[in-house]
DNA sequence: AGGAACGTTGACAGCGCTACCAGCAACGAC
DNA sequence: GTCGTTGCTGGTAGCGCTGTCAACGTTCCT
């Protein structure tokens, strides 16, 4: 076969053309925009290019086309559970699309996250998925002038960039601890761990529900920088319980933290939920399944970062959404850990999916 | 300023050289490898760079050099905790170097893993990071004939690739059930889900253990499909139960598992380990604050994937290791789930970080 | 019948960078 | 003094693809 080659051997644009019998720019269109083609012309290049094996050369394609196919993420974390979720969501949602994932890592730190937004933007990427909002104000600038569609995710808030896609991390907290109330709790100590800005929104959330009910105390909240764990859920229940023995119910920020304070009940002999009663924040898969079951505030972390990569593409594509910012709510789940009545299966009280949600209290539920 | 732009408003590298007066190749050469410069003019392209603020074109690198700095990943999920400890690694190594990480989901799919492989080989990655040794023959031959260093992750065996870290899964699982034996344990079930061949080969350790001890029977085995979770552990113990009331021992195929095999004892109120004692695998942080704590087999998962990204960087520079092979080993960590003495921090057993390991039996315990 | 409108196709000219090779000066060996 | 050698620098020629625009044939309208 005299074909000529690259020197690396691959296939190229051209060949597929020849064999085809088009110009390389045709048969580049059928790649790009098929509907462009005759019939006819289509289904010659398309076996062209099957029978060459042809896998267009993304690094020239990008150059000539100036712009690049990929998408950049920003995550504060890669062993917390509830990032996985979330990944695996916007890695589902872009197989298929000819869109490709970058990854980054920012551990929390904004600064970084800034850092990481500028090399990002360098390389033109067709869009950008970024955690939370509280962005230093340079990256927020470095956002609002990149000419790609960005989506914000985890949470929701005033002034997005462009879409957002979350929900409110401050209504789930209240929406929990107004469930604690409905049970009868009364002494609730929060507990949580690394602190970042959406977990201090679950403690706000917590806060202003208790002082609402006139039972706020600092002394109930335990809260410490370091990185979350199992373990540390049951040292922060230690502290907690040194500060204040007679606490009814603990709301822990996660559901490592919640696990944590199970295990230490139980090594203490504490029953749960009849001395004190436990809530999560997370759902993660364990709770249902621990004994007793575990109450939680499901939040849907896999649909969120799947809606997010869609709305991204979609954007990128030209259809931009009608709703630009979509809250998707959450629910408390409750289980035996806060169940005054001991039953498996209770009510669930719900986030309204909406823009306006001033959720929770009691009377509130549904 | 009428210094000539791209259209899209970019610093290009001539205008860098223009600034420093300095060709173009020369100041192409600064960033690549700024030694073969003159110290006069390597300082002028560097503040000419930074002064411009240029950031080079990765595309246009990418075509004209006929290579990328991307590093492939094939890692069959994005759920298991297991696989995001190892992708903390691969990711902080990465970090730094001029790298990036292009991730992909196998999903547990050799056939998947056959098509990603391709689509990332046709795109001449600068290194590859594969999952395991169970590739399809097509995929093997592609490996093999890649012009890139390869590091094959997560186990070790006979004939690999090019470079390989991880440990015996079946010396691990071996050296669990010897562990059990050493307590006094004889009827010991095996539960495990998923069934990927690393689960395979821990079924396979825990069958050669239990044949060399003349205590293997197929009912002691309880498996699925399915993919892990706790509440799968608990089932599956169900199942095993129902088969064989009286075993005195569970290895669960992994951490998860075993948390759902504790929490089901706890609600059958069978004594843990006075009445069943449980081993898991992999260690998770968990596992070291159930009530009761938890043995498990730990493995270096971080670090696994950090070496195996900082080998494979080294290899890309040009810097093979002495020794392509790595073997991480394993490490019982023997908790009161699983201690006759109901001692918390009883000795650790470990497997060898050789070439030739067989460990396990009791007596050959440290 | 003439012309506009549309759908389809192709030629040309780069995108921004680097591989390759040539050129030049400075230096040492014979 | 001549020749090679080394160290640095620059020119040329693409890498493989796509944006732009012009040109073509066909259909539809007036």
């Amino acid at each position: 076969m005299g074909r000529k080659r690259t020197k690396s051997g691959k296939i190229r644009l051209a060949e597929v053309a020849e064999l085809a019998g088009v110009s390389p720019i045709t048969a580049s269109r059928f790649f790009r925009n098929p509907e462009a083609l005759s019939v006819a012309k289509r289904t010659r290049v398309e076996s062209a290019a099957k029978e060459l094996g042809y896998v267009p050369n993304l690094a020239a394609r990008a150059l000539a086309s100036q712009r690049t196919e990929v998408i950049g993420v920003l995550i504060p974390s890669l062993t917390n559970n509830v990032f996985s979720d979330v990944l695996r969501g916007i890695y589902d949602a872009s197989e298929g699309s000819r869109y490709s994932i970058q990854l980054s890592n920012t551990r929390y730190s904004i600064l970084q996250e800034e850092r990481l937004l500028r090399l990002f933007l360098a390389q033109k990427p067709a869009g950008l998925i970024v955690t939370g909002i509280d962005q230093t104000t340079e990256s927020r600038a470095m956002l609002e002038a990149a000419d790609c569609p960005i989506v914000q995710i985890m949470e929701i808030g005033p002034n997005p960039v462009d879409m957002m896609i979350g929900f409110s991390h401050y209504d789930a907290a209240r929406a929990a601890i107004a469930h604690l109330f409905d049970q009868g709790h009364r002494k609730i100590g929060f507990v949580g761990a690394r602190m970042d800005p959406r977990v201090q929104r679950r403690l706000d959330g917590y806060q202003s529900a208790m002082k609402d009910a006139g039972l706020f105390e600092q002394r109930l909240v335990v809260t410490t920088a370091t990185p979350t764990s199992v373990t540390l859920g049951g040292a922060l229940f230690t502290d907690l319980l040194a500060r204040e023995p007679d606490i009814d119910a603990v709301f822990c920020a996660n559901d490592d933290l919640a696990l944590g304070v199970l295990f230490e009940c139980r090594r203490r002999e504490i029953a749960v939920p009849e001395q004190i009663a436990i809530v999560g924040f997370n759902d993660l898969e364990f709770m249902a399944s621990a004994v007793p079951t575990l109450t939680s505030v499901r939040t849907n972390r896999y649909e969120m970062g799947k809606t997010a990569a869609t709305m991204l593409i979609e954007a990128i594509d030209g259809r931009r959404p009608e709703q630009p910012v979509l809250d998707l709510g959450f629910k408390v789940i409750e289980r035996q850990s806060s169940s005054s009545r001991r039953s498996d299966n209770g009510p669930a009280v719900s986030g309204a999916a909406a823009a306006n949600k001033m959720i929770a209290l009691p009377s509130s539920r549904d």
